[in-house]
DNA sequence: GCATGGATATATCGGACCGATATATCATCC
DNA sequence: GGATGATATATCGGTCCGATATATCCATGC
C-alpha cells in the first residue's frame, strides 16, 4: 500500500487538501502510518493525472490558495480493489529495540533515558488515541473499523508500556552488574579466548 | 539507524558473510527489523571502504566463495557512538490496520481472511521468538538486552493476538449489520445529503 | 539417471519514500 | 516592530525495499 492509496482512503471521508491529509494522518493513523509532504503532494498530483481524484483551487483571503482534492468514482473503485486484494503487511521498524538489544554496550544513563523516553512517548500516543476515539461519533456505522483499529493500538501500546515499566529496573540492574563484573573480574574467566566471540552468528564449520 | 549500523551491531557478535547476516536478522531481529540483500551488500561494501569492517574471501569446496566480514575496533567504536547518540525511533507501518480502518468497504470474506491471517502470522512470530530465546545461553551476560527485547516482542504480540481474537467476532458482525442496513434501509435516512460526507477531514469553514 | 526445487551466495536496478529544506503569508504574542 | 508558529505547496537527495539475475550444490522424486 503506497501513499497514493492512503490518500484515496482518506479522501473517501471527504474532500481535503494535501495539508489537511497530513494532519489527518498524524491524528488518526498516527500509530500505524506516516506520510510526509514529500510523499503526499506528488501522490496527489499523480492521482489527479490518473483521474482518480479531481481538485479545485480554493482561494481564501490572505492565505495561500488551497488545492482541495475530491475522490472520483474511479478513485473509490481503485481504493476498494486495492484493500480487497493487497497482502496486508504489518511491519515494525524500531531503533529503540535495536539499541536495547545492545544494552550491554550502553552507558547506564543512556539506557535509562532510552527507556523513559519510550514510556513517555507511549503515554502520549495513548492519549492521542483516547482523544481520537472520544471525538468520534460512535453511532455512525462508518466508524466500526476506526474503533477496532484504535482499540488495537491502545491494547498493543498499553501492553508495551506495561512491559517496559515492569522490566525497566531488572534490565538496568543486570546491565550495571555486567559492567561491574567486566571492570572487576574476580571470578574465573577461562571461557574467554581472544578469537571466539560469545554469540557466533553462523554455526561452527 | 541505517542498515550499515545493523551490520556493525550484528558483526559485534562474530564474523559473518552477507548471507549470514540476512539470516541472523530474519531469525533474531525478525519482529523489529528487516533488511534485504539489496541493502546489506551495498552497506557492507561501504563499511569496508570506510575501514569499519575488513573481509577475507573464504573459499569452500563446491560452493561459491564466501566473503566473511570482520568488525574492526573503529567499527565497534562507530557502532557504540551510534547507539549512544541516535534518537531511538519506533515506527509501525501497517497495511493490516489501514485495511481494517476501512472495514466497512470490505467483503465479509475478505475481512475474516485478513483477521485470521494476521492471527496466524502472530502465532508464527511468537513461536519464532520462543525458539530464539530457548536456543540462547541465558547465563551469558551479553544476552540481557536480547532477552529484554524478545520479552518485549512476546508481550506486544501476545496482546495484539488476544485483542484480535477477542474482537474479531464483534467487528465481523458489526460490518455485516452495516452492510445489511445499506442493502435494506428500513429506517429513516434523512441524514444523507449528497454532498456532505459522514466524516469530514477538515473542520467546517 | 536426471530433472526439479531448495539452500547457499553475491550483486544490481528501479521505484518508492522519508526528512530536510525552501518559499510565502497571516495571526499572535511580547 | 520583530519573532514565532500555523497554514500551504513544492522539490531534492539519500536511503531502502523488492524484484531480479546468476551460479552451484544437494536432496528428492520419478
Amino acid at each position: 500500500m503506497k501513499v497514493k492509496d492512503l490518500c484515496l482512503g482518506a479522501l473517501s471521508f471527504g474532500d481535503a487538501s494535501g495539508y489537511d491529509l497530513k494532519q489527518f494522518f498524524e491524528q488518526t493513523f498516527n500509530h500505524f502510518c506516516v506520510a510526509g509532504f514529500g510523499s503526499i503532494y506528488p501522490a496527489l498530483a499523480e492521482l489527479a493525472n490518473e483521474g482518480l481524484v479531481t481538485y479545485s483551487e480554493e482561494q481564501q483571503q490572505g492565505r495561500q490558495d488551497r488545492r482541495v482534492y475530491h475522490l472520483t468514482p474511479a478513485g473509490h473503485e481503485a481504493f476498494v480493489r486495492e484493500i480487497e486484494t493487497t497482502e496486508p503487511q504489518h511491519r515494525v521498524k524500531s531503533d529503540f529495540l535495536l539499541i536495547l538489544y545492545f544494552a550491554h554496550l550502553l552507558s547506564p544513563e543512556r539506557l535509562e533515558a532510552v527507556l523513559d523516553n519510550r514510556i513517555a512517548q507511549l503515554d502520549r500516543q495513548l492519549e492521542l488515541i483516547r482523544q481520537c476515539r472520544d471525538s468520534q461519533d460512535r453511532s455512525c456505522a462508518v466508524s466500526v473499523g476506526a474503533d477496532f483499529v484504535h482499540g488495537f493500538g491502545a491494547a498493543a501500546m498499553s501492553a508495551a508500556r506495561d512491559y517496559l515499566r515492569n522490566n525497566r529496573g531488572r534490565l538496568v540492574s543486570e546491565v550495571q552488574a555486567a559492567r561491574n563484573q567486566r571492570a572487576h573480574p574476580h571470578s574465573t574467566q577461562r571461557e574467554r579466548t581472544a578469537s571466539r566471540p560469545a554469540h557466533p552468528i553462523r554455526s561452527e564449520d
